[in-house]
DNA sequence: AACTCGGGGCA
DNA sequence: TGCCCAGAGTT
């Protein structure tokens, strides 16, 4: 047809076909274990999030268990995660604000779940788009990263590079796109060294484009 | 805007 | 041994 693709579509027609099978790298089987799998996840990689929870879950998985837990015994299990002395009384708290205040559901509205104890705007997406199929895009360093360096977004914050994120993908592809966009940042896209030279979308790339002007 | 929480993985 | 890692809360 006679109308030519933009960048923007472009780079979102590679990333899911590059990606195709990427999906949230979490183990988690309900919206309480994503949840607690995400509050888990902040300066760590989903690998020890994983380690973690696979023997946590099969003891405690639902917002009654975690509100009775003691935050020694919660400790236990989490320490390889690190930072576990915040993240086991968060998700105490949390669990225990889910019971009183919503009936033992995870809300699913942004506004609630940035309420509880630990959660913000990144881990609420994370559940808003993965849990509930909601329109959200979270943004992380490696989407943060990733998207401003191939244009999909010029931001400084976290609030205008989702949207931007949402203005520049089409709605359809939302719930997808921010996971091509962790698994491209961690296989190519990192923040240091990035794989340049092997990456399906050095061609259009901002960033890529920049460096070779100045070199 | 800077500071703090933090054990594990990997060079 | 040193550096980095799917953030969030406090000052």
């Amino acid at each position: 047809m006679g109308e030519r693709m933009n960048n923007n579509e472009k780079i979102i027609n590679i990333l899911e076909k590059e990606y195709k099978d990427a999906r949230c790298a979490l183990n988690f089987t309900t919206p309480f274990e994503l949840l607690i799998a995400t509050m888990l996840s902040a300066q760590t990689t989903d690998l020890t999030v994983n380690k973690a929870t696979e023997i946590l879950f099969k003891k405690y998985n639902t917002p009654e268990d975690f509100r009775r837990l003691d935050n020694k015994e919660l400790e236990k299990y989490i320490k390889i995660c690190g930072l576990y002395k915040t993240k086991a009384k968060n998700i105490i708290e949390a669990s225990k604000k889910i019971v009183t205040d919503y009936d033992g559901k995870v809300p699913s509205t942004l506004e609630e779940l940035i309420k509880l104890p630990g959660v913000g705007r990144k881990t609420a997406n994370v559940v808003l788009s993965n849990a509930f199929n909601k329109d959200a895009i979270a943004v992380d360093t490696h989407v943060y990263r990733v998207s401003n360096r191939l244009g999909l977004s010029n931001s400084k914050d976290v609030n205008e590079t989702e949207e931007q994120l949402m203005k520049n993908i089409p709605k359809e592809k939302w719930s997808n796109a921010h996971h091509w966009l962790i698994w491209h940042g961690r296989k190519i896209c990192s923040a240091k060294n990035p794989k340049c030279s092997i990456c399906p979308l050095n061609h259009i790339c901002k960033y890529y484009n920049e460096i070779k002007e100045n070199n």
